[in-house]
Order: C-alpha cells, then structure tokens, then sequence
DNA sequence: CCTATTAATTCTGTATACAAAATACAGATC
DNA sequence: GATCTGTATTTTGTATACAGAATTAATAGG
C-alpha cells in the first residue's frame, strides 16, 4: 500500500531565511537603504553564509534586496519612483485577474464574496483595521482562486510585497478608507453580474486611487 | 581628481552563468525536464558547485529551472497550460506598455517607429525571418522606452525568457506570419494616433493571436 | 588642522570539505 | 522470478577556508 508523500518538514535552510527574511523586510524590521552584513546575519541567524546568499539571492529576484557585484547587499529603498512604476503594473495585473474571475465565478464564489464584504463593510464601520485587512485580503484570494492561473498569482504576490512596506509606513486616511469600501461595492456589483470589462476597469481605478492615497502620504 | 568608475569589467562569476545558462536554456540546448546535475555543470564551466548554486537561484526565479529540495535542480518543462498562463499576463502587460508609451511618444519616436515598420514589411516580403525578428525586437524595444517604466520593462523580459523557448521549437507559418505584419500596420496606426486604449486593445490582441498560432502547432 | 597616501581591517566572491539525504545496487526471502 | 531489505555510491545541503577587493584607520606631508 502506497502511503501519502505526508509532506515531512525536511526543508532546505535558505528557503526559510527566505521566508523569514522577507517577513523582516516587509515589515520594515530591516529598513530600506541599510546594508546586510552578510557574516552579522548569518552569525544572528546561526547559519553559514552559504544558504544565506542563496536566500539574498532570491530576494533579489523579488526586488526586495538590491545586490551590488563586490560591495554585498542592501534592503531595497522604497521610492516614490517605484511606486509609480509597480502600481499600474499591479492594476492590469489586477485587472487580467479579475477578468479572467469572471468566466469562471461559481455562484457559490459570489456568495462567499458577497459574504466577505459585508465583513468588510462592518469592520470599516466598527473601525477595526484588522478584520478590515483580513476581509479585503479574502477577497483578493477568492479574486485570484476564480482566475485560476498561478502564474499570475505568483507575480501579484511578488509585487505586492514591494508595495506593502510602503503602506506599513503610513496609516490609512478616514477619507480614503470610507472611498475604499464604496469602491468595493462597486468591485462586488461587477462581480455580481460576471462583467469581466467593468470589473477589470474598477479594479485598475482602485489601484490607481490606492497609489494616489499612499504618495500623498508619503511626500506632499 | 576624480575618476570615472569606468564599469570595470570585474563581474561576478554567478552573473555570467546567469547568462549563459539562461542562454542555453532558452535555445533548448539544456532541455526541458533534463536533470541538472551541480557538480556536471560546475565541472563543465570550470567553476565551483557555489556560483552554480547561486546562478540556479536566479534561473529559478525566472521560472527557467525547478528547484525540488534534497532532489536537485531540473530544466523547467514549458506546456500548453504554462503557455495559457503565460500568454494572457504578456498580454496585459504589452498593453499597459503601450498605453504609458502613448503618453511619452515625441515625433521622433513615431518617424523611428515607422521607418521600424517598412523594414518589417520589405523583410516579410523578402522572407527574411532574422530581418524580420530584428525589426519587430526593435520595434517592442522603443514602446517599452516610450513607457519609461523599467520594472515593466524587466517583467516583460523575464516573461518573454519563458514563452521564447517554445518560439523555438515551432516555426512561424506563412499565414500567420502574414497576419502578424498585418496586426502590426495598426499597431503602427495607433500609436502615430497616440491613442492609448486602441494600441493597448491591439497589443492584447496581437499578443492572443500569438498565443493560438503557438498552441496549434503545439499540439492540435 | 586638513588633505593625501598608505597600511590594516573588514567583507565579498569562490573553492573546498564534510554530513545527511537520495538513489542505485546487490543479496536475501518468498 | 519478483519483491523486499540492507549496503554502497552519488548528490545535495551546509559549513569552513582562503584570496582579493572595498572600506576604514593611521600616518605623513602641507
């Protein structure tokens, strides 16, 4: 009798540095612009340098370390520049997602979101950021489920890892917030009615307005 | 006084092998689902099994070569199903480019583009197949200029690494070819009109069109 | 006291070494 | 003859070692 593979916890170290170490720099526990000191992060992390290069490495891929031939690595700045280059990418991105959604949204898929947005509805309401959060990014999930093509998963996952540090540097406005949730209803109505071109369009405007709120934060 | 960096020509190892494999890789000199060995490969290139490990993080990234823990790295396979996920995301993407394009173009880039254009046309007549790639890689190379966005840019590149492997294996038909240059007389048309929508519209759709002609080829 | 040059130190890039896991192989058992 | 089990070999994962470049400290000269 053939067992299951049962997934045995044997996991490569560098693919946990890299997890680990994205977690840090995402949530600005290592700053943008600092240098990584190669032998002090291994040394902190008790690892050799070699799995931890190859952890460097990837995140390099991801864009969210900056590699240098012959002078290491720094956590990559996060300037108004990127922002302005990685959010209308994440809009068609976005978009494509939601398109594709909608050929194949399952009713049940609309009643779970319709589920959520009343979550999100509520929570905006109760003022709990959190649940807020946590709803929205449900909705993403079900959004990029429906579309069912992982290779664009991947890439919206990547991407947005480059933008959330931005947004954990600044603290959502009362009046963005409020645009938000009337956004999402617009999102959801489109949804509703499985109407691929409105839905992508909505999406790619939200997007933009998100960037319009975070670089009004960030410099005037 | 001060001199220029001057770009000295010390670069790394692993940034070489990069390249190289990557070369090798999309011209299907290392073939799709072929294992790889480490110590083969570092043999073979004179180098260390740690600049080939390194270089295969980067590959990885890419989406060229799959790492599976304790089992080694082997040549990503490329299918129909990756093409069908590929595709829409080039797509989206080549559309976004043309649409930024379209805000930025000078006169100057539209004579360029149209000169671009006629060397397309004269190499399709004369069946000039490396003519012609050369005119329409140019031709891609000034919209992504115009669009100014070097993220877009670098995505586009990493995507185009995984579907040119497949442009590889099949060769254009006469039919298709023709519609191409075709597609590409509006193309042109659009962007002398700087009209965004339009041009990103065609893009999306010269790039869908690509995507059957491949996959009927590929298998029916 | 400041600048420029040089020496010392630190850090990266690469090679090698070793441990553990995976694969291949051989013999044993049914 | 087929399958299972234990051993040998190969291969990956990680650590360590060493050479050379980059940075910093130190010293000499103005």
């Amino acid at each position: 009798m053939q067992l299951e593979p049962l997934t045995l916890p044997r996991r490569p170290l560098h693919d946990d540095l890299v997890e680990h170490l994205r977690d840090l720099i995402v949530r600005g526990t290592l700053a943008p612009g600092s240098k990584v000191q190669e032998q002090a992060l291994s040394d902190q992390f008790q690892v050799s340098r070699t799995p931890l290069r190859e952890a460097l490495r990837s995140l390099a891929a991801e864009g969210l370390v900056v590699l240098t031939p012959r002078r290491g690595a720094t956590i990559a700045e996060i300037t108004r520049r990127d922002l302005e280059e990685a959010f209308p990418i994440l809009g068609a991105l976005e978009a494509l997602a939601g398109e594709l959604a909608c050929g194949n949204l399952t009713d049940d898929d609309i009643a779970r979101a319709r589920t959520l947005q009343a979550k999100l509805v509520q929570a905006h309401e109760a003022g709990d950021l959190a649940n807020y959060s946590a709803a929205n990014a449900a909705l993403h999930k079900l959004i990029l489920q429906a579309a069912a093509n992982p290779l664009l998963s991947k890439m919206l996952k990547s991407l947005d890892g480059r933008v959330r540090r931005a947004r954990y540097m600044v603290n959502i406005s009362g009046a963005r917030w409020a645009a938000a949730v009337a956004e999402h209803e617009v999102i959801l109505s489109a949804l509703e009615a499985r109407d691929g071109r409105k839905l992508g369009q909505i999406l790619k405007d939200h997007i933009a307005n998100k960037l319009n709120a975070l670089i009004g934060q960030i410099d005037g």
